[in-house]
DNA sequence: AGTGAGATTTAGAACTATTCCAATGATATA
DNA sequence: TATATCATTGGAATAGTTCTAAATCTCACT
């Protein structure tokens, strides 16, 4: 598990130079707290953990922030039912399963050949930026704590 | 093509009383309109359209109704983006394919060998009710004539 | 046909998530 | 250090949806 061997703040700053903007304390903050626990927080839950660190951040400035993320490629934003926006930190080829029971979510890895398979079904003409799966369902609890990666409060 | 062999009052009315409602004028009105362009409207384009046969309908109406017939399992909810939810009445399994230039969705089919293989990819003990598969890219504009299925205005 | 129970519709208020805005604060460069 | 630009902030504004309570309709039963 090589988590840090490149600091995540200097990958955000990299990036965020790249695009021509600047690392901010709210900025690395907040990428800090969406990598920490690597779940799918809405704009909302990032604020009140960020908060704990940082009180007078505001939120408008988390949704600037996580906006700015988004653009620079380091999170993901996913809807996946009505509702709020939620942010994904797992930038790896994932599939997303919906626990309807517990509001969970869990990532399920896809393979590159399976990706491969899926984008085939489309038509000449039709280029695919991205390809997103969704499961919706009932994940059973004995395996769901095993196999969980990663869901909301 | 035979697309009202049974008629979609009919089925309506069916599956209505499936689960001890009531068939409607309202219900009926916005069941035949979703139907009629198969495309992907939000509430409001199914205000608007309905709105012209029948003016006195009220939006929480088409809210209602719209619900209902997603509880009937006759048109489907689908959140692309953050923005409104839209209806699908496409029931057949497919993808969407959603062109960010021009913002419409295109139905992509899918077949069943290719959902087996991606529910495939679940670790034991997850029980997937329903599977998602949705694209967001460019279909060029010359074939994306052709191969259009459905797209919002 | 009349009546009551419950289902349905309606208008508008309330609510949630998000974006916009104008003022303030920070930063990099000349 | 002046200046231009970028970023943050709080609050107002907006969009989409849900809620609520009253009016209306429908059905089953007389």
């Amino acid at each position: 598990m090589q988590q840090t061997l490149e600091l995540s703040s200097e990958v955000l700053a990299q990036r965020l130079a790249d695009s021509g903007l600047r690392a901010t304390p709210q900025r690395e903050m907040i990428y800090e707290m969406v990598l920490k626990k690597r779940d799918h927080p809405t704009a909302d839950e990032v604020y009140a953990r960020v908060r704990a660190d940082m009180p007078g951040i505001s939120l408008a400035t988390v949704y600037n922030c996580l906006e700015t993320l988004v653009q620079c490629d380091l999170v993901r934003a996913v809807h996946f039912e009505r509702g709020p926006t939620r942010y994904c930190p797992n930038l790896r080829p994932h599939a997303h399963f919906h626990d309807e029971q517990s509001g969970t979510i869990h990532d399920v890895n896809l393979t590159p050949e399976l990706l491969a398979q899926i984008r085939a079904v489309l038509p000449p003409g039709y280029d695919a930026r991205t390809v997103e799966v969704t499961f919706r369902g009932k994940a059973s609890p004995l395996t769901s704590s095993e196999h969980r990666v990663a869901g909301s409060e």
